[in-house]
DNA sequence: GATCCACGGGAATACACGGATG
DNA sequence: CATCCGTGTATTCCCGTGGATC
């Protein structure tokens, strides 16, 4: 037996032994090709999008409904399979367009936390459109309007799911207005949480209401810790995660993925109850999604990391941890403290008064603390 | 040379608090 | 007593410059 066989079998003893085989089964950022107990959503997305299936383009969507209600992989499992199974297909009539050109249909699904200006979201557009990587930089918004519109000639028009729709760092549905509407041949979906009574004016003409999960969170939790653990995750455990998540399901798999992330640094091979306490308490409830964590800058989450890593018994205060920061990156105190200050006021940090009452002169400083989990954050990083 | 936008820093504003003023 | 003022910080807002890329 030679060494590589040595270790081949080193590594698969290991991997059964394993608690966790796949973590992105459990990781709330990575969607699952098929949801899960959601098919009369299904359903009326497909009825609102039915002129597509008459071959024409069909009316723009808002897609609304609370934080972890599954809206994100409604449409990332949808916009996937219209673009195998149509894409092909039959000609899309569209009354602007005559006989000639190629017949095919393109879906495209862009996150706009990735995508937060026109620029980006052409850009990433155009990158979906064609084959060639599109250029970063060098080249105008206007130029890569015009490259779109240039694609969208030769095909009988698009569909453009846009995600995240709204949130302190992204484009709203206003914004998507603008952007978009100006292509004649480009029908769109946005994907928000407020109600459509909240926005301003215009709505897009049909609206599809995600509701929070009830039951079928534990479901979720069932089949995706299956998928994702080298045992089955107990029911009880499953159905105290989801009961503490209120229906969140973003919240409860990261509940569940900390979870096992304690049990595996402990070399347990199964998730205790302990873990599951871990878990959740280590997730604030309605904190900043993690998904929107891993899309920040790169330098974002540098200071995001720095911050974490400061010792225990530092000086938390703003001014103080942004100095700290400064030192180990090459950011100077003055960017690490506006990144701070932003980051707060976007809510992926949470910002408390600082508690050492010395007899301070004038406005009271503040502290910032993670409002995601900051091990479930860390362990994305690198795994 | 063109383009976008992240950095960096300074200006403007908000807040805390004690003391003066009406 | 309520309001204003002054001082000292904290926080927010804003925008010119330069890096990176085409």
């Amino acid at each position: 037996m030679d060494l590589a066989e040595r270790i081949a079998r080193r590594r698969t003893r290991r991997t059964e032994n394993r608690l966790v085989v796949d973590w992105d089964a459990l990781n709330p950022a990575v969607h699952l090709p098929e949801p899960i107990g959601r098919e009369a959503l299904f359903e009326a997305l497909l009825d609102a999008l039915n002129p597509l299936f008459e071959e024409a383009l069909p009316p723009n969507v808002y897609v609304w409904g609370p934080a972890g209600s599954g809206k994100s992989s409604i449409l990332t499992a949808l916009m996937s399979t219209l673009g195998r199974e149509l894409s092909d297909q039959r000609p899309l009539y569209t009354a602007t367009r005559g006989e000639s050109g190629r017949s095919e249909t393109m879906f495209v699904y862009l996150d706009a936390r990735r995508a937060t200006s026109r620029f980006q979201v052409y850009r990433r557009i155009l990158d979906e459109f064609r084959t060639e990587t599109v250029p970063e930089r060098g080249v105008s918004t206007d130029e890569l309007r015009d490259g779109i519109e240039s694609e969208l000639a030769t095909a009988t028009g698009a569909l453009v799911a846009v995600d995240h729709l709204g949130e302190p760092d992204t484009v709203g549905l206003a914004d998507l207005h603008r952007f978009l509407n100006p292509f004649d041949d480009v029908a769109w979906i946005g994907v928000g949480r407020p109600p459509p009574g909240e926005l301003p004016l215009p709505m897009p003409e049909e609206q599809v209401h995600v509701p929070r999960y009830s039951y079928e969170l534990v479901d979720i939790l069932t089949v995706r810790g299956t998928r994702g653990l080298s045992r089955t995750l107990d029911h009880v455990q499953a159905q105290r995660i989801a009961d503490w998540a209120d229906g969140d399901a973003h919240d409860a798999l990261a509940a569940l993925f900390v979870a096992a992330l304690e049990a595996e640094d402990d070399g347990s091979t199964r998730i205790r109850e302990a873990d599951v306490e871990a878990g959740m308490a280590a997730v604030p409830l309605d904190g900043a999604s993690i998904g929107r964590v891993i899309a920040l800058t790169d330098n974002e989450q540098r200071v995001l990391r720095a911050l974490l890593e400061l010792p225990a018994d530092a000086d938390r205060s703003i001014d103080a941890a942004s100095e700290r920061i400064a030192d180990r990156t090459d950011l100077t105190s003055a960017t690490v403290k506006r990144l701070l200050y932003e980051l707060a006021q976007s809510d992926v940090l949470e910002r408390t008064e600082v508690s050492a009452g010395q007899e301070v002169v004038g406005r009271q400083p503040s502290m910032v603390m993670p409002n995601f989990s900051a091990r479930l954050f860390e362990s994305l990083h690198d795994p």
